[in-house]
RNA sequence: GGCGGAGUGGCUCAGAUGGCUAGAGCAUUCGGUUCAUACCCGGAGGGUCAUCGGUUCGAAUCCGAUCUCCGCUACCA
């Protein structure tokens, strides 16, 4: 017999500081698509583990003075409990600092050179020398280094990168042909209009400004930074060999049927991942999801605003599966979902408490109180249970359904519309009623089959998600079957067995209470504000109107007339032209985006007012060390600022 | 600047290929019930479907313009 089979993964996670909530949900939703997956009886491979390389992380013990793998363990050590305590069912947790996959990583690394696709060269940025590291463009705020806030030097060091262009025509038929590869599909616009269709430009894939990773086998001084080295986790999880015969596992599970990651990353896991493993020539993963974020409020959870969340926290006043519930419920699709306590509460008390706790709980008393706890034949049916048994049918396949679109919460929301058709079911049959008649008894034992049989239903679907509760529920009633084939017939109680001890599963929350407990402090700000504060930030955000100023301001920018004495064309693009320009005694290099307005040899001459203290910043690699005035209509006609007629330059303009 | 997405009752969201009185959950309110965790069940209120214009017998759904928000991105300075 041959098992289908399930290969899923998150992400690593990045053992810089300690996962929040949010990196948690990761976790969470990969666990609940893996278990739901093996519940449908599929062979599931679940893979998760620690990205430990890099100038960070090396910085970061640094400051701790500890070991970079010192730090690390520490870190890993967290993740790793973190999951645990989630009830992460992750088959192998994966270290990039384990030895296979250093090994690996650097043969993948030697081939991929070996065979042409990766080459020399030179990689330019920015050299922040008492920190002695390297930023890239992208990185630097105001031309600081954005760790210590000293100023940066350009340098270039020699690297190594990666041939993309040679696959790029490659991988645009491929996500054109496979429109499910990268989910949700309005990421995969992203990525074609933005990358695919401008060009791909080659990928530094080496670094020698730092040493915490796997070392070049073939240059010293030359460590694989993070792209091959994160990354190849998927396949060196799996004993990938990439100079032979790969593992059993590799065989087994290759390709992944998805890749579960953050949607901040995507770009990484659909244009790098599948060129790499084109270059090695190993078939694509079958899709990547970039799931949305859990926000806290309206804010993403950061550091610097002080509202990161713990599973730890959360867990340890909600229990696990309330949290579970929680993130995997308020996570759409594709959209960023928001976590607050007052949410927390009520959804725990609505959904878990009411519906499904109550809904056990009832059930299990009338067993005990009707028939000492002995479940009876279904025996006496009436065409009302129809409804009910035709849902419990229905909803097995309804949340499969949801799972393959990975609509998690939509399937959740499927299992709950059986948990509230038999509350209702409940009233419509009246079981206290027919418990006053003798003669009824038959009739009483067939509703409360009827009951405990949809709760299995529900319970084994639940399993996927609230594996604790589920299994807490399965005991309750006795359930003895929990399998797939075991809920597509509703003939799975087994009659004359004894139901447990009714137990609370999930307590109602005092909402008030429960915020005093969490800390005083912040029931008071997490009470009503969230919304509110946001909006009005927002408006006030865009000044209609612009703001009067007073002179003392105005004489802040500082202009001068300054004279073009020669200027060029951008030699790296096209919108630009820089000018040399003559302040006085002084000539700065200007960059202006007015290329389509004026030829470089015109500028020649021209007498302009320039900003002079400007900080200076980079456009494209050319140093700006100020700004030319000038005019533009919505047309986009434009025209410089000139004086009316001559007089020296460096006169100052105000 | 470019590309894309979104704007539906207090809140979170559903609403292929245009068609009965625009739906669900939560919240609110009224009623019922007592097996159960002050729970469950039923009813009700509440929406100019962002704005303006157009196509059509008919539009939340199609077209155009506008406004707002969000995402990605850039050779804005």
């Amino acid at each position: 017999m041959s098992q289908k089979t399930y290969y899923i993964t998150t992400a690593i996670a990045y053992t810089s500081k300690t996962p929040h909530i949010g990196n948690t949900y990761e976790a969470v939703l990969t666990d609940a698509i893996a278990r739901f997956k093996r519940l449908e009886g599929y062979d599931v491979f679940f893979l998760t583990g620690t990205d430990e390389h890099g100038q960070k992380i090396q910085l970061q013990a640094q400051e701790e003075g500890i070991t970079p793998q010192a730090h690390v363990d520490k870190i890993a050590g967290e993740v790793r409990d973190i999951w645990d305590f989630m009830n992460t069912s992750y088959d192998k947790f994966i270290r990039t600092t384990d030895e296979e996959h250093e090994k690996t990583v650097q043969k993948i690394f030697k081939r991929l050179y070996d065979q042409g696709d990766i080459y020399k060269g030179s990689y330019e940025g920015w050299y922040c020398t008492p920190c002695e590291s390297f930023f890239t463009e992208s990185q630097l705020e105001e031309n600081v280094c954005p760790d210590c806030g000293r100023p940066v030097q350009k340098t270039s060091e020699e690297a190594y990168f990666l041939k993309l262009s040679k696959y790029e025509k490659r991988l645009m038929d491929h996500i054109e042909t496979h429109p499910e590869f990268i989910q949700p599909e309005s990421r995969k616009n992203e990525m074609v209009n933005n990358f695919l269709k401008s060009g791909l430009q080659d990928l530094c894939v080496s670094r020698t400004s730092f040493d915490w990773g796997v070392p070049v086998t073939f240059d010293e001084g030359h460590v694989i930074y993070v792209w091959i080295d994160a990354l190849s986790n998927y396949i060196t999880g799996l004993n990938y060999n990439p100079e032979g015969e790969s593992g059993p596992l590799f065989n087994k599970y290759w390709p992944a049927d998805v890749h579960i990651i953050g949607k901040d990353i995507l770009r990484f896991h659909t244009i790098y991942w599948p060129i790499m493993l084109m270059a090695l020539n190993v078939p694509l993963p079958k899709q990547v999801f970039g799931h949305p974020w859990l926000m806290v409020g309206q804010d993403k959870m950061s550091k610097s605003l002080g509202n990161v969340v713990y599973a730890e926290d959360l867990v340890k006043h909600f229990g696990v599966d309330a949290v579970r519930y929680f993130v995997l419920h308020e996570m759409p699709f594709a959209q960023d979902g928001t976590l607050t306590y007052e949410l927390l509460i009520a959804r725990t008390n609505s959904d878990l408490a009411n519906i499904l706790g109550n809904l056990v709980n009832r059930t299990v008393a009338m067993v005990t109180k009707y028939f000492d706890g002995v479940i009876q034949p279904p025996t006496k049916a009436e065409t009302i249970d129809h409804e009910l048994t035709d849902l419990a049918l229905k909803t097995p396949g309804k949340v499969a359904e949801k799972m393959d679109q990975l609509k998690v919460a939509e399937a959740m929301d499927a299992i709950w519309t059986l948990l509230r058709r038999s509350n209702k079911y409940i009233d419509e049959t009246c079981p206290w009623i027919l418990a006053k008649e003798e003669a009824q008894k038959e009739r009483l034992g067939t509703v409360l089959y009827n009951l405990l049989e949809s709760i299995r239903i529900s319970a084994v679907l639940l399993s996927a998600f609230i594996p604790e509760t589920a299994s807490k529920i399965l005991d309750q009633i006795n359930a003895t079957k929990k399998d797939w084939a075991s809920i597509q017939t509703f003939t799975g109680t087994v009659v004359g067995d004894h139901v447990g001890v009714a137990e609370v599963l999930f307590a109602r929350i005092d909402e008030k209470q429960k915020l005093i407990e969490i800390n005083p402090a912040m029931a008071e700000e997490l009470e009503d504000q969230p919304k509110k504060q946001k909006q009005q930030k927002k408006k006030e955000k865009p000044p209609v109107i612009v703001e009067e100023i007073g002179i003392e301001d105005f004489s802040k920018v500082v202009m001068k007339v300054g004279e073009v004495i020669a200027c060029e064309k951008h030699p790296d693009a096209n919108k630009l032209l820089v000018s040399q320009i003559k302040i006085g005694e002084e000539v700065r290099q200007i960059v202006s985006g007015i290329a389509h307005a004026y030829e470089p040899a015109e500028m020649v001459g021209k007498k302009l007012i320039v900003v002079t203290n400007l900080k200076p910043v980079n456009l494209r690699g050319v140093l700006s060390e100020g700004m030319i005035l000038a005019a533009s209509d919505q047309a986009g006609h434009l025209k410089l600022g000139t004086v009316d007629g001559d007089i020296a330059s460096g006169s100052e303009v105000r």
